[in-house]
DNA sequence: GTCTATATTATGATAGAC
DNA sequence: GTCTATCATAATATAGAC
């Protein structure tokens, strides 16, 4: 009975995660409203029925979807910020510019998923900016005052500007993966191609590395 | 007859106008798919069959506001370009990156139409590169490669990424205006926001102004 | 050129069998 | 939990009067 009941919940919860990862990839590509309950449940191989079944409608969905990327980047950001006095503050700052460079070169829906809803005014906006962007902002802003204060960063222009630099720095290459293959013919996902990409964001705001250990 | 005419067509270029202008909004707020052609014609003005008459369907709607919008980009950046042999070449590709900030402050809209379509593979976004973005990308990498030999930039890198770097780090703070404004209050289009944004990216790949006359 | 009415297709959601 | 069939609505596009 026991096993019984953990195999239909362990089936529940595989659906469900498929269903997730379908919706992600399916809301970052086209969007909340270009986005297709059918295509969704066809990417998961699942019926139609079940997405209302396990989520309740399109909008539940969209939100689980969100939790889920914006989760996993405050999980890494986290990580970096855990260390309570790091010894070299400017290699702390480079070293979260360069992880969350990797993190978006990883997860390029994410991107996709923060610029369609961010340029919108909505409940969806406000529900992500309240639930997920201010906490994130609130924990970058005092890393960037320091900087600043240290003389790493350029002063007399609010956190504000650098957070959206970084962010679009860091991201819009691998947001428009697609129109840079074709453009160039280099491809965003490329390992070589995340790299230079970091080294360069890392170098225009914090300058030229101090030569450690060769990466 | 000549009068009549003159007016009839005169009504007509209007209405097209009106329509061109709400079908920016409205794609760039809510991408190709998301966008309505009821709520374009209702912006405009003008009942749904008007679309179909002037401009054939709604893929051919979108071309035209994506032709205008690139079009503006285009004639700036070659305004800035016309001077064959500028005297001071890191000041003009600040003005370049200081033009740039500012024009994406103006339009958007514009930001907000190559996003949604530069990140998805498809017929649309193959036409918007190959008549739009390869152009600009083309005149833009040797003045990237220049500056990287006088050494304004840091070498190794290639343009490429600073490309994308400056499109990021100029347009998304405005691209994501209204999050922007929920997360801390300061409104992107307001002018003093605009002037920092520009100070802050101009800074960052070019290091602090050569100080001539205060701005 | 402009407008109304309508054809056709698709979409989100639901009902009910298994 | 899963799946099929279906409803009600909203979308693009078109036909045809003015």
């Amino acid at each position: 009975m026991a096993t019984a009941r953990a195999a239909t919940i362990e089936a529940g919860t595989d659906t469900q995660e498929r269903i997730l990862q379908a919706a992600l990839a399916a809301f970052s590509e086209n969007g909340f409203e270009g986005a297709k309950t059918r295509e969704i449940a066809a990417r998961a191989g699942v019926p139609l029925g079940l997405l209302q079944y396990h989520f309740g409608g399109k909008l539940e969905l969209w939100r689980a979807a969100v939790d889920r990327s914006l989760g996993e980047l405050r999980a890494g950001l986290d990580a970096i910020l855990a260390d309570p006095q790091p010894a070299d503050e400017r290699e702390q700052l480079r070293l979260l510019i360069r992880g969350h460079v990797h993190f978006v070169a990883r997860n390029p829906s994410f991107v996709r998923l923060m610029h369609d809803e961010g340029k919108r005014r909505g409940p969806r906006m406000r529900w992500m900016v309240d639930r997920h962007v201010k906490p994130l902002y609130d924990a970058l802003v005092p890393l960037i005052e320091r900087a600043q204060r240290k003389g790493f960063l350029p002063t007399g222009i609010a956190p504000l500007h650098f957070v959206y630099i970084l962010a679009g720095a860091a991201g819009v290459i691998f947001h428009q993966a697609e129109e840079c293959k074709r453009l160039s013919g280099a491809n965003p996902a490329d390992p070589a191609v995340v790299d230079a990409h970091a080294r360069a964001v890392e170098h225009l705001f914090l300058g030229p590395p101090t030569k450690e250990k060769p990466r």
